[in-house]
DNA sequence: GCGAACCTTCCCTTACGCTGTAACGATGAA
DNA sequence: TTCATCGTTACAGCGTAAGGGAAGGTTCGC
């Protein structure tokens, strides 16, 4: 098939499949004596693959990971665990950070909120924005 | 005080002092005959109060929109609050759609943990990559 | 008179995933 | 034949975040 018609059953642009071989994540395929692109079940398979990859969070470089070693013939079950086991780990530090972020706001949200609003009355003296952390001293 | 001075006493460096001044959150100062930028303790005020929502988890667009609204005399409590609360918001959002990415992975990892590795033996139709989650018809 | 500190302007960085544009060749149907 | 569509390459840019770096030129302090 040409890239137009895989682009489509892969639910994605042409421009997209040529980025993805342009990045390693699609072989390079056949060409026709015209130049074009000729692309077999297997290229949609793959396509598929990254989209599915995509849509359970994986990056399309962890997607290429486990492609490449499937491709190297390694032991793809092992890999493709820990490649998503990594990522699990990638999230959860993500997670940890915005959850810290939470706890800082949530705390100098507080402390806003515990405040008189008749003490609210001279803009250039805000207690919100005194944020007199504690953490002066911090690093 | 001169932008040295400036920035080692809030603890950044001259380039972020100027870098700030471009982007509206410290205003143009005063300048000497040479040219030198010439500061006064409100400037530093005002920097430590962005370091400080900084490290509270605000961006600096954020801490812009409190310190203008401070400029304008506008009630800076209220507002100080709602920016919080809507960054809040959006802390929560970015959890949300980490959680969902989390949720998907691990179902993934677990089905990957249910395979018996005695199957595991074909690089070419590995289990885990074949992704088979009940998402096709997904938007 | 020397080095440190200051000035401006412009580009570069990291990360992600494409998208747009230019400028052109090939195909196929009316 | 003509025209729309599909294909080709290569390069640029986006959009966010927060600056860093280098070039090239004054000025200060001692």
């Amino acid at each position: 098939m040409k890239i137009g018609e895989l682009a489509s059953l892969g639910g994605v642009t042409a421009k997209t499949v040529r980025y993805y071989e342009s990045i390693g994540l699609l072989p390079e395929p056949q060409r026709r004596t015209n130049g074009y692109r000729e692309y077999g079940d297997e290229a949609l398979d793959r396509l598929r693959f990254v989209r599915d990859a995509q849509a359970s969070g994986l990056t399309l470089a962890e997607a290429g990971d486990i492609l490449d070693m499937k491709d190297r013939g390694e032991s793809t079950c092992e890999h493709s665990r820990a490649t998503v086991a990594r990522h699990l780990k990638d999230i959860d530090a993500q997670i940890a950070s915005l959850l810290a972020a939470k706890a800082e706001l949530t705390a100098l949200s507080r402390r806003a909120e515990a405040l008189d609003p008749a003490e609210c009355t001279d803009p250039h003296r805000c207690q919100v924005l005194a944020l007199d952390l504690p953490a002066e001293g911090k690093v």
